[in-house]
DNA sequence: CCCATAAATTGACATCCATCGATGCGTTGG
DNA sequence: CCAACGCATCGATGGATGTCAATTTATGGG
């Protein structure tokens, strides 16, 4: 969604070409710094076991949306330290938060893992 | 901590959860704990800016295949800095290292960086 | 041999992060 | 109106992590 891999940046670097050195040059452009640090925060939000577990728990339920108290006895974490888990995955975009009287219910956003996946697999 | 997160049981299907408390029961069985923490140790290997530009870096060479003196400059890093990471994403199975005279050649691992985001998008 | 180069290792340091207990806020039910 | 419940937030803390300067190791050339 945000990602965009192409470079925006129409390079005023040089790219040099001076080197040529030990290898050889590159045959393609990179990703772009600004690219690589957005893209590395998605994957951080997803670099956890026990987000990783939470994602998993949230899809395997029957509906796909899951309260937090069906979480915190699975994952044999806090209740605070969970939440403080399933809002970083809500930053990150990977899951929507829908507080629905006394329960707050949490599902996955249709696409966000496949399009962290491409991306990756995409470099 | 009451009891250990990770049974001594080996890792397909260890848990069937009791029915829940407020909300709807799982359809599906979740990841494992071991498996969230395998995961995760290779998710944290390219979620981090430097390294993607790194895996893009290399991926991006002619022949695929990199050397130190070439990754240093573009990344704007220090060389044991890179010399880190490049270490961490060979730990990860990422990259491979190929020492040659006095350069160290790094190159991608065929279908590495595919089969993590597969596991991703399988979630 | 000795020096120059390439890369890895070490040690130190600052920052980030996962986790918990305690607390606050909003909702539900009696 | 008040007690109970679900969840978020706060503050603290121990451990992991990214970064660099200095040093070490290994290779190659004169």
């Amino acid at each position: 969604m945000s990602f965009t891999v192409a470079p925006p940046a129409p390079d005023s670097t040089p790219v040099d070409t001076d080197t040529a050195a030990c290898c050889a040059p590159a045959s393609r452009e990179a990703i772009g710094a600004a690219d690589a640090e957005k893209l590395a925060r998605s994957l951080k939000a997803v670099a956890d076991p026990a987000r990783l577990r939470l994602v998993s728990l949230v899809a395997a339920h029957a509906d796909e949306e899951a309260c937090v108290c069906d979480l915190t006895e699975p994952l044999g974490l806090s209740q605070p330290t969970v939440s403080h888990h399933l809002k970083v995955l809500v930053d990150a975009g990977i899951l929507t938060r829908d507080k629905r009287g006394t329960w707050a219910y949490y599902r996955l956003v249709p696409g966000a893992l496949d399009s962290l996946a491409g991306l990756l697999a995409g470099l």
